[in-house]
DNA sequence: CCAAAAATGAAATTTTACTACTTGATGTCT
DNA sequence: AGACATCAAGTAGTAAAATTTCATTTTTGG
């Protein structure tokens, strides 16, 4: 939160460049007191603050309040070490777990920010579901359907090019495309995400909350990419969507109720009858 | 402050003890919403939500937003609690996440006991490798399989039992399975190791440590399910699963040196050339 | 079974967050 | 250069949320 405050601060305007500066050296401060106080404290109006509030990304300034706490709390360790050649294996193998860790607790910190409810809405009235990823992005795909046609939600898993183009032509209103793409660079998401828009259908990204296709999206679950610096460091932000989209399923199946839990039930039971 | 809201709980009116439960249950819903939403929720009235800030020790419903903010977001909640059906989004939402952290900070304190030295052994001699699951684990199998043939080792994924029985009835020395399964139950898995096994090859288990496959692999790599109890707990231990391959995979890539490292280096590269 | 005390919620009050409009500054185009 | 457009920032008003007051109900000890 406060990295990504400090990260917009030449995009704002004076007065509010001044909140920004005071919200950075009394983060408490700001999260505890009144609106009208942090403003005096800034030498500026309460709207001003407001805005400031705004260009962040956040929605109001009780929001600010919580995700400053959030930031002032969470644990700034499981810090982000790259491998290098002369780690040991173990040395490896804990700066590997660490990164996943970290990875999620990340998105953990960010949770109240993202937007559950209406992508639960979404996913609740759907016709289908369809999850599309290439590459290592074609695996939660295809573990995303596996999840998600267990609440018995007809879902398909799309993992090529060609295939999500064709899927996204051939959508209608009712119809949810799920796009998963770390990088949101592929050309052919952001195709298929415009000709799956134009059919009515619903768009969710879970990409990189500052590429093309997150702008094409009607929802987005930001997940970054943090990892191609290094060589040897792999998919943690893979370990991140997947993880997300548990919570989704989650969500999802709390909102269906007994219709969903009935499902999972029986979902469940069928294995351990042949395996006990 | 969840701990010492607890504590209080005996000395609170009845109309307050229902505030404190509801509280306890939903911290994050009750720290994101107003008083009016949460006195609603707890089937009262909004003085008695004040009324029991103050008997906690907060001076205002502000507060215990914030208070209750700084104890969601600190390490020591990452704490397994399971999900129930009257939990809002967000509280399960958080209580999935956690339970993922939770299973990674636990595979991580156990890191020192695996054997990863030697599995890495048996990798970077082997022939080829072939990674064995089914349902959630097959997914697990292909992700693996994408991820270390990246390395340029010959690699397969085997995710149903008849393809997985052939091929282990094929295997030669210098071959190694690597046998993916939460429960460890599955018969046909059992079978297959044995019969590799008899044929040379060599078998590396990634399963529940008391399960019968575990006894039958040449290495064991322990994965508990820990989540078998509660129907809305996903896997969270299938995530587990995918940080140790991670893991493993780093390993073998340092291992390898330069042979590995320029593999990666060039299946990174086509990736940038086409997307830049 | 009654009185006293405690608990609780309805309604009024105060405080806080947010919005709509206005002013003033800055630049830029003919 | 002057009129016009654009944007930042503030004033004042409004809606909403938190808090207090007070009347009513419930509980409890004699």
């Amino acid at each position: 939160m406060l990295q990504s405050i400090r990260e917009s601060l030449p995009d704002l305007s004076r007065a509010e460049q001044r909140v920004a500066r005071w919200v950075l050296d009394h983060p408490r401060a700001a999260a505890g007191n009144t609106l009208a106080v942090v403003a005096a404290e800034c030498g500026t109006s309460e709207p001003t603050v407001i805005r400031f509030c705004r260009r962040v990304g956040l929605s109001s300034f009780r929001e600010l309040a919580i995700r400053l706490t959030e930031a002032m709390s969470s644990p700034a360790s499981y810090a982000h070490s790259n491998v290098t050649p002369d780690d040991s294996t173990s040395d490896a193998v804990t700066k590997v777990l660490d990164a996943s860790i970290g990875a999620l607790v990340e998105m953990r910190s960010q949770l109240s920010s993202l937007p559950f409810d209406a992508t639960i809405d979404r996913l609740v009235n759907a016709r289908q579901l369809a999850f599309a990823g290439i590459g290592a992005s074609g695996h939660v795909a295809r573990d995303a359907t596996h999840k998600f046609f267990r609440l018995g939600i007809p879902c398909c898993a799309l993992t090529d090019s060609a295939t999500i183009l064709q899927f996204a032509a051939t959508t209608e209103p009712g119809d949810t495309l799920i796009l998963l793409s770390l990088s949101g660079r592929w050309p052919e998401f952001v195709r298929a995400a415009r000709r799956a828009r134009d059919n009515g259908a619903g768009i969710i990204a879970i990409t990189d909350p500052s590429s093309q296709l997150a702008k094409e999206a009607d929802l987005l679950l930001p997940c970054r990419n943090a990892e191609d610096t290094n060589l040897y460091t792999p998919m943690s932000s893979r370990l991140a969507q997947l993880a997300l989209l548990d919570a989704i399923q989650v969500g999802l199946a709390l909102r269906m109720g007994e219709r969903a839990s009935e499902k999972l039930r029986r979902s469940k039971s069928i294995l351990l009858d042949d395996t006990a």
